[in-house]
DNA sequence: CGTCAACCTGACCAATTGGTCAAAAGAATT
DNA sequence: AATTCTTTTGACCAATTGGTCAGGTTGACG
């Protein structure tokens, strides 16, 4: 899904690839801190050092950098899941989709809150990303867990949930980021903080669910 | 928390709350559609089918009604939260607690949305709530599950990243809904579908943690 | 009925903002 | 060096929007 980056052919070439690089990575925290409306384009122009209309160069209107901003954060999040393709038993794909997910957490926390954002005020900009390949991304994994579920190697739960449960639980973390420093002495979590919150969240949702432990030390 | 509603003194007096709770409730629904920035004072007095000028009436700005919306559905999971005193042992004060969580996300979504809009931004309008009410509660329900730990009602968690994962599993039914209709087949849930939802998420979690239940039928 | 306060409302304004445009500057190519 | 294409930029515009205000209406109360 995510395209490897090829190298630049030009000194033009390469500096367009970095403005937009700039500019993306600005709009992300613009977009994420004010959301769609609230984020103005001479703040993410100032953001990026540019003048406005040179923003406009780029992504000719606001909808259009704030969809490949959308865009991004979402491809993200489907690599994130080939453990399930990869990893054989429900422990090993579970725990390691969890795992990932929160490492995303930590590391785009712009992304995911503009995507909840998107989500809360009805998906208007990507709904039709819901509609198709979130729709077929979900039917294929929930097949997987029924899978599971059928051969007695976790517990019969309704797949849809233990994924809803995954999503929300991984991506609270970086959603309500402010919430959690704010109870955290107002500070962020720390390396130890977040792997702690990690095995946390793994262990409880894989008790949760009943995952038989193959070869329990 | 929740004032007991008193009957209005007068014409006037009764015509006024009516007037105010159906500001309230619009303004909740506009300010969860399109965030604090979309939501105009114009589209919530067509909503209300107020003229513009009669709304800053009833509130001089846009962040006062805004931060009524917000104060709302903070007291109302505020009070949910009674269950942790009332309830003896974990698997009926926590179950009761998620259980409570899961009807406000069905009840009061667009009050749910409103709260994660605002967290996601960084909380610049209820800062202090955060500060003050939301810590000491916090703090004082961690007592209470580090306690049932000690005491080996429950496996040794840390008590914060418990209620992460009910707060988040549950308000995402809410602030997600969208996503998650679009992943019903395009409709929201009906009566069993909650159902199911609620129980799915409290057996998942309260297993996960390992309560002892209790005289097992 | 008369008075006063509360309530309602159309018209208006200043500030913000997404987007445009023409002209200049810079790179690539022949 | 000349030409052509891409990129940069300041100035500008039309539309939106939070908030104001003066004047009118309505209910409460003596």
């Amino acid at each position: 899904m995510l395209v490897p980056v090829e190298k630049p052919q030009s000194k033009r070439e390469g500096l367009r690839r970095e403005t937009l690089a700039l500019i993306l990575a600005t709009a992300e925290r613009i977009f994420a801190d004010h959301g769609f409306k609230g984020a103005t384009m001479q703040a993410i122009a100032d953001g990026a050092n540019l003048p406005k209309a040179n923003l406009h160069y780029y992504f000719p209107t606001k909808q259009d950098l704030y969809r490949q901003v959308v865009e991004r954060i979402f491809n993200i999040w489907l690599d994130a899941a080939e453990s399930f393709d990869t990893q054989a038993n429900p422990e090993q794909a579970l725990g390691t989709y969890i795992r990932k997910k929160m490492e995303i957490s930590r590391s785009h926390p712009y992304g995911s809150k503009v995507w909840a954002n998107e989500v809360i005020h009805g998906a208007p900009i990507i709904h039709d990303y819901l509609e198709t390949t979130l729709t077929e991304w979900t039917d294929s994994r929930i097949e997987v867990i029924a899978r599971w579920a059928s051969e007695g190697l976790i517990d019969p739960v309704n797949p849809r949930h233990l994924l809803y449960m995954i999503w929300s639980t991984t991506q609270h973390y970086a959603d309500f980021s402010h919430q959690i420093a704010t109870l955290n002495n107002g500070v962020p979590f720390n390396d130890a903080q977040w792997a702690q919150a990690t095995e946390c969240v793994t262990n409880i949702i894989l008790k949760g669910i009943g995952v038989k432990r193959d070869a329990p030390s």
